[in-house]
DNA sequence: CGCCATATTGATCGGGGTCAACGGCTGTGG
DNA sequence: CCACAGCCGTTGACCCCGATCAATATGGCG
């Protein structure tokens, strides 16, 4: 249920114990489904647990005053969405599901406990609200510092790389990206008239292309010198901490 | 000498017990300085301690590879600038001093054990790197969602507030911002061309004015207005967690 | 078949970048 | 004490990337 999460806190240190990712488990709470479109955290709630997004695509964003929106994160399976709750307390922005997705709830109570005793895994939860941090630097760069074509190159292949580690994506195959072009200019900070133009460079320079819900990257290496990436950031070896 | 740290982490936390207080205050080792322009994280390194700002402004920031560069956030006295370099160990961005700073070491060791004894301290610690997080969340946000006039007005909005909390700033007394135009822009994401045309905007309006590094807000209210600024997110208040 | 969301393409507009000139302030050396 | 150099801030002229507005496919679904 929780597999991908595991798979994810595992290859980012092998030497957590079985008896953490069992605690780790048993919090974790029966899933519940949302469809598409729905906000299932609302901006300004104080919320008593986190959720972990088991499957589908759930984006994160600020609500400014005037109604205008801007997309933080994009989530997929197994990110823990909103576990900055825990310590944090009120949700300074809302999450909502972009495709139908499955959660779970877990407990800040049962996060609280793991905290007093297994301090280990509670390293483990810090860094994951700091990957999320990292990612969110590279999408400031992103969006004050590149061009709308290098910043759109830099989300494919942070996506790439972000579905790779958890293994539902292999290098050279086509996968599943389930979003609109309005919600992919919503995280780029672009009008969606110009995400059109510029998947349309993209497709015309034979790097990456976009049909459907299809994405394919035709040229991995050209991709990311466009994007200037360096996948550092996304911290996927396992190194002692 | 980590006043201005326990002011805050006190100001969020009142139920923090001395004996915590006194386990941080004896991991920050003793103040060294620095030179205004000077880069004291490397990109790219793996420290074995995280950084306290004493005193002074510094900022972070990601270098691209082809040597564009970009503001990440901005710090101040009690600023811990690089404590999430514990659990992320490789440092994916730079810090540099924008004026001259005295600033201390903690080792990781030292927090490290904290984690291990002091479930509470440690929730603090998350915290902080949390809040951290939650301002960059703004920075994107006015980045990607505001104009130019919007995000400079944010920007003053969150400098006053945080130097505020830590008692450096009374609302309606000037405050020092040591910070040329050249550095406002890169924290800004615009040359420092527009920021000299941004600033006479705000100062036309009567909103805030930058003489030197005096700067002042004339009118709070409107300048909040016109930044759409929020404080909810700098987690200011006194919550149970 | 008609409806609505989505994608594409063209024409025009504007915010902020770029380039350049100039003035004020500070520090330094004759 | 003045001459000069450098940095910083200000202002003007012009340009370009991406927004805006609008028309036209395309395609899933009742």
């Amino acid at each position: 249920m929780s597999a991908y999460l595991i798979r994810r806190l595992t290859l980012r240190d092998s030497s957590l114990s079985p008896t953490s990712l069992q605690r780790l488990q048993s919090a974790v709470q029966a899933p519940t489904t949302v469809k598409a479109g729905t906000v299932f955290v609302q901006q300004g709630s104080r919320p008593s647990h986190s959720t972990l997004l088991v499957s589908g695509w759930a984006s994160r964003f600020v609500a400014l005053p005037d109604g205008r929106r801007q997309t933080l994160a994009l989530h997929i399976n197994g990110d823990f969405v909103d576990l900055h709750s825990f310590p944090l307390k009120t949700m300074d922005h809302g999450v909502a599901a972009l495709s139908d997705c499955i959660i779970s709830a877990v407990n800040h109570d049962a996060l609280r406990e793991i905290t007093e005793t297994d301090p280990h895994l509670a390293r483990m939860l810090w860094l994951l609200t700091l990957i999320d941090a990292a990612i969110l630097r590279q999408w400031l760069a992103s969006s004050a510092a590149r061009s709308s074509l290098e910043h759109t190159a830099h989300l494919i292949c942070e996506l790439s790389t972000r579905l790779q580690v958890i293994g539902v994506h292999r290098p050279g195959d086509a996968f599943e990206l389930p979003l609109s072009q309005q919600q992919l200019g919503e995280a780029l900070g672009i009008t969606s008239v110009h995400v059109s133009r510029t998947l349309g460079v993209l497709r015309e320079r034979e790097l990456f292309t976009l049909r459907g819900s299809q994405a394919r990257i035709l040229d991995w290496e050209g991709l990311k010198g466009v994007a200037q990436f360096d996948p550092t950031y996304l911290t996927l070896v396992d190194e002692p901490r």
